[in-house]
DNA sequence: TTGCTTGCAAATGATTTGCACTGCT
DNA sequence: AGCAGTGCAAATCATTTGCAAGCAA
């Protein structure tokens, strides 16, 4: 059980990860951006991640990342649309591969230690909200493009 | 929100000025702070102002508060439940009073120029949301406590 | 008087940027 | 060769904080 146990899921991941790298290579070819290593380990790190990660985690999973390459990797990944930037109370930005690339989803807060985690809706619910959003949005005056949905709370592990 | 017992909005938008006034003092007493002139300037910004504004344009609609001062005051309005931040992409965070003080509503802003306007969504699909957020959240584990949604879209005025 | 408040100036800290160097292509 | 990418150190900038003076109970 030991030396073929693992093989069904390493074949399917890697090629579930070539198609991604693939699609990210063509993202940043489309902005004239080079695929390079620091920027692979960065979109390794997220991929790997359990849910969106702050700046210093990223870098405590590939420690050979420079900060303020890393920072500044982001930023253009999420320029060219594969790298979502996620904003809260927390003092560190949060980072999660685009939606384009993954799926829709929303997130799970906790107020006390900044965890951040995914949740998904379902089709009916979210396309209920679309629906709802479109009519507020046409009152207003928006063109919205997309939305998000945040749920507030407090960790298991916080609660005390 | 409505008691029905007055005849023209002036008369009630008094009354209904005090009855706020009223209960953020009590807030504010309970945590030992004073509802100094300084904090009614900021409570009233808000409270004129057309949706959550940044620190900068509460400055602009009340020129004699001193910048730490606000940021302070605010910090501590947070503190006592009379304030909401609202910090979003854009650079400067956006204040509005607490729910508790208004009404529950969710947010429309422009990806464009950061313009942050107040929607709200019809009952039923807030209880269909909150039921969805109380299942997931325990199977996550969490403890949920409130929730947002965000419209992001283009503005109507920045729609060239 | 006691201690909450205030305004100024200085500090903080996450993120960004200038610049010289490295390394693809 | 030529130009994108990197890392270091320095800069930025919203927000926070130390401190001395003001004001209310």
């Amino acid at each position: 059980m030991e030396s073929g146990s693992h093989s069904s899921d390493i074949v399917f991941d890697v090629v579930a990860t070539s198609e991604l790298e693939r699609a990210i290579h063509d993202r940043l070819a489309d902005h004239e951006l080079r695929y390079t290593s620091g920027r692979r380990a960065i979109v390794e790190g997220l991929r790997r991640a359990d849910g969106p990660i702050t700046l210093p985690e990223l870098l405590e999973s590939s420690p050979d990342l420079a900060q303020s390459s890393a920072y500044r990797n982001l930023s253009l990944l999420e320029d060219a649309g594969v790298v979502r930037r996620l904003v809260h109370g927390s003092e560190h930005a949060h980072f999660e591969l685009s939606e384009s690339l993954t799926e829709h989803h929303h997130h799970l807060i906790c107020e006390s230690c900044g965890l951040v985690r995914d949740i998904t809706l379902d089709d009916t619910l979210e396309r209920t909200l679309d629906r709802s959003f479109d009519q507020l949005a046409a009152v207003e005056g928006f063109r919205p493009t997309h939305h998000t949905v945040d749920v507030y709370g407090v960790c298991g592990d916080c609660e005390s």
